[in-house]
Parts: C-alpha cells; sequence; structure tokens
DNA sequence: TCTTCTCACACCTTTGAAGTGG
DNA sequence: ACCACTTCAAAGGTGTGAGAAG
C-alpha cells in the first residue's frame, strides 16, 4: 500500500487556538512572542531513539507571554489575507503518513468500521458559517506512552491533494485547482497535559472539534475550504517541565512529535450533502440525527427519495465487486450490472481518485505504513529525504527553524500555545516570511 | 443555466442546575 | 455535610428544502 504525499497550496499551521476551557486553568493564557531571527537552514533528522534529551539544533526557544486576549489569539490572525492567496509561492507538501518519534506509542482509531463503510461512499463533511462537528467522531486509544510524563495531544485538518472537486452525475470528478488553503490551526484535546496514565486511561475523543468555511472564524474553529479533500491528523508531543515548573515543549519538537493519520478519516469539505448515501449514513449512525430516521430506525427513504441527486450507482457497483476504496477509476475492471466494462470517463472531467490507498485490514493502518519505514520498502518517510515529517521538498525549501525572544514575564502557561507555536515551526516553510506572523501583540 | 451556499425550522440529544431522599 | 439519583428546562447538534448567491 502506498500513500500519496500530494502537493497544495497552503500557508501552514500557525494557529494558537482560543482559550475554550477557561475554567480548568490550563488555557488560562495565550502566549506569543516576536520572532526576531531565522536561524540557518533546515532541522536535521534525528534518529528516534535518541531524541528524548539530544538537542542538536543551536536554537533555543525562548517563549514569550502576553496578556490573554479576546479569543485567546496571541497576535491578530487575518492581519494580512493577502499572504494566503499568494500562488506564486511553492505549493506546500504536507505528508500524510504516521511518523513515530517514539517507537512505543500507537493510536488506534474508533469505530473504525464506521468510518470504513463512510470511507467507501467518500466521506463528505459539512461546515458551516458557525462551525459544524465531525462525523463520525475521531476518537483515538492511544497506548505506550509513558504514564507518568505529560504529553500534549491535538489535531489538525490538512489537504489531502491539490484539487477542487465537484459532485457531478453521481461521482465526485476533479475540476480544477485547489484554492489556497488557510493556515492550519490546531486543536488541542481537553485532556491534553494530562500523564500518559491519564491519556491511555480511555478513548480521547475529539468529537468538539468543528470545522468552518468562514475565513474570518474568531473561535478557533478549523478552517476548510468547500469541496477539497482533507484528512485529520493527530499529533502527540512530549512535554518537558522546566525547573519553573512552566511546561514546556522539547527544544527539538521534531525529535518529539508522533504523527498519525488514518487514510479512512479523509473527507470532502461540503457545504451542503452530495451523494444521498453519505447523508442516510449519517442519519442512521449520528444520534443528533435520529429525527430524519424511520420506524425502524434507518433513514426515511421517502424523504430521501425527495432529494434532487441522482442514485450513486458507482457506489452500488463497488459494492458488489467488494472492493469499496478503489476509486471509480481503478473499478474499470469491475463489470457492471449489465455486463459491461464501465466507462472512462470524458478526459477533461477527470475522476476524483483517492489519493491514499487503504489497506483492507483490520490491523492498526499505522502499524502497516510503519512497517513499510521500518523495512524500507516505502519512500515515504526517508529520513535522508525528508528532512520535515511535513514537507517532502524541505530540502529545497527555505525551511528555516526560528527563534522566539521573551517580550515580557518568561513564564508561559499554555502548553497547547506553545505546542502550535512550535509545531508551526516546523510545519511551514512560509512561517517567518508572514508579515504578520510578525505582529506583535505588545509594543 | 448550473453549482454552491445560507437560513429558519422541526426534531432530537446533551448538559447542567435544581431538587429529593438516604 | 455529603453522595447518588431524578427531574426538567435550556442549550445545542442534526439534516431539510427553498431560495439566495455567484
Amino acid at each position: 500500500m502506498l500513500a500519496i504525499c500530494s502537493t497544495s497550496s497552503d500557508e501552514g499551521n500557525k494557529s494558537t487556538y482560543p482559550n475554550e476551557e477557561d475554567t480548568d486553568g490550563i488555557f488560562n493564557s495565550a502566549s506569543t512572542g516576536i520572532i526576531t531571527t531565522s536561524s540557518s537552514s533546515r532541522i536535521p533528522y534525528s534518529h528516534p531513539h535518541h531524541h528524548h534529551h539530544h538537542h542538536r539544533s543551536p536554537v533555543s526557544l525562548v517563549y514569550g507571554h502576553t496578556p490573554t486576549p479576546a479569543y485567546g489569539f496571541g497576535f491578530s490572525f487575518y492581519e494580512d489575507m493577502s499572504s494566503f492567496a499568494d500562488t506564486s509561492r511553492s505549493p506546500y507538501t504536507f505528508i500524510h503518513t504516521t511518523k513515530r518519534a517514539d517507537p512505543n506509542i500507537d493510536a488506534k482509531l474508533e469505530n473504525m468500521d464506521l468510518w470504513k463503510r463512510f470511507a467507501a461512499l467518500n466521506l463528505e463533511m459539512i461546515i458551516t458559517k458557525n462551525g459544524r462537528r465531525m462525523f463520525p467522531t475521531f476518537k483515538i486509544l492511544l497506548t505506550g506512552l509513558d504514564p507518568t510524563s505529560k504529553y500534549i495531544v491535538y489535531m489538525d485538518v490538512v489537504p489531502v491533494d491539490n484539487h477542487r472537486y465537484k459532485y457531478h452525475n453521481s461521482q465526485w470528478m476533479i475540476t480544477g485547482a485547489a484554492e489556497p488553503h488557510m493556515p492550519g490551526r490546531f486543536y488541542p484535546h481537553p485532556d491534553s497535559n494530562s500523564t500518559g496514565a491519564q491519556l491511555m486511561k480511555q478513548p480521547l475523543s475529539f468529537g468538539k472539534l468543528k470545522l468552518t468555511n468562514n475565513t474570518t472564524d474568531q473561535n478557533g474553529h478549523i478552517i476548510l475550504n468547500s469541496m477539497h479533500k482533507y484528512i485529520p491528523r493527530l499529533h502527540i508531543i512530549q512535554a518537558v517541565s522546566s525547573s519553573n515548573t512552566d511546561t514546556k515543549l522539547s527544544m527539538t519538537p521534531l525529535d518529539n512529535v508522533n504523527i498519525f493519520i488514518f487514510p479512512e478519516t479523509q473527507f470532502i469539505a461540503v457545504t451542503a450533502y452530495q451523494n444521498e448515501h453519505v447523508t442516510r449514513l449519517k442519519i442512521d449512525n449520528n444520534p443528533f440525527a435520529k429525527g430524519f430516521r424511520d420506524n425502524n430506525g434507518h433513514a426515511n427513504r421517502k424523504d430521501v427519495k425527495s432529494i434532487k441527486r441522482h442514485i450513486d450507482d458507482d457506489y452500488d457497483r463497488r459494492l458488489k465487486c467488494n472492493d469499496l476504496y478503489t476509486t471509480p477509476e481503478s473499478s474499470k475492471r469491475c463489470k457492471s450490472s449489465s455486463g459491461e466494462e464501465d466507462q472512462t470517463p470524458p478526459s477533461r472531467i477527470v475522476p476524483a481518485s483517492s489519493t491514499i490507498d487503504v489497506p483492507d485490514s483490520t490491523t492498526s493502518f499505522t502499524d502497516s505504513y510503519e512497517n513499510q519505514f521500518h523495512s524500507h520498502q516505502s519512500h515515504l518517510y526517508d529520513p535522508n529525504l525528508y528532512t520535515s515529517p511535513y514537507s517532502r521538498f524541505a530540502p529545497t525549501y527555505p525551511f528555516t527553524y526560528s527563534t522566539m525572544t521573551s517580550i515580557g514575564p518568561t513564564s508561559s502557561t499554555n502548553p497547547f500555545t506553545l505546542a502550535a507555536a512550535a509545531a508551526s515551526r516546523y510545519s511551514s516553510p512560509y512561517t517567518f516570511s508572514s508579515p504578520y506572523y510578525q505582529h506583535s501583540t505588545s509594543s
């Protein structure tokens, strides 16, 4: 199986997260700092086994502290929208594979069966102005954490490819180039900064994460483009406590970060459902949609029939072929009910193909990717090629590791802000050329 | 024309405060 | 005072479907 890293225009991840849960003391402060310098060059890859106290980077990270601003952002997030529309920039590439800094850590996606059923249909996620929850819920069971260490666990959603899609004749089609991706926002799990023992006790639910199409969103929701394909990523970073009781990240977060992706969680963001099978499966399984079920507890077919959408016979055909994870294109060998070979679509309209093949296995998908890595049978994560776990092209990018200088009291009390800040430092080649990111909230 | 987006709405679950009894 | 449980109303998560927007 092969995970393909596709390109997309992107600004990278720069967001902090708003102080949604001010009551527990963990989110009480957002911090940011002035970026004063960019140290040289690339981050050297460090072998996972050496990551604990081995800091190769000469750059020290000093986190500034500012008073908690409205909505918890340490800076004006959309001060300069123009930078996001700069299509002359090199396409930014996310890596869509699991990377373990700590080989013991594993993440198991809960409700895998349901995810697979949606994946077979091409999952759609509604995005709204005010934010919409994901369904199925992204729920993860962690194993292999150090029971006594603290971890920061968070999620983001990144583009899978560089296409814009449309739903036409019951099929997803590529209809053009992707719109620039808004800066990725991190959703820290509410139980973040807990000990490994606590985090492993039960599955971690990201059910309150919301997706939005509102580019001016101030609620910290994850901003996506409609009709674009995305996939969630899980990040786990071991927090390091310093002498002043402040929780800080390792100075070399690249070495400490664990990234998990689950191919069956990819989806297309939509403002209204396109495939009625997706709608039905959502109604059948989401408790909040019970009002649309019939007496037998299933989606009301009468209502569904009234929807002026075409029947997704591609889905039916793939069901018959027991070949749910193939794309319409690759399922050409499947005979339709009439016995005819499927027609290749017109060349001008390219069928939407899954850019990530989903292994047909009940075992952990992260394991299958990891095995490829260890057996050197895959180019997915070759440390000699990819200095950044996020970018295939890191060697040619102006990828820099920056210093943040303190602009106030040196205590930082929001580990998630630190996580986001640290992660953004190595996730985007543009982090430090973006004007707004150099904006300081202090004067 | 065609595609995509928005809104009020009915219907439902979840949440959490208030109450009740042991 | 404390705990376990119940009640109940408010808050809020669903897809709908007509119409707006582009």
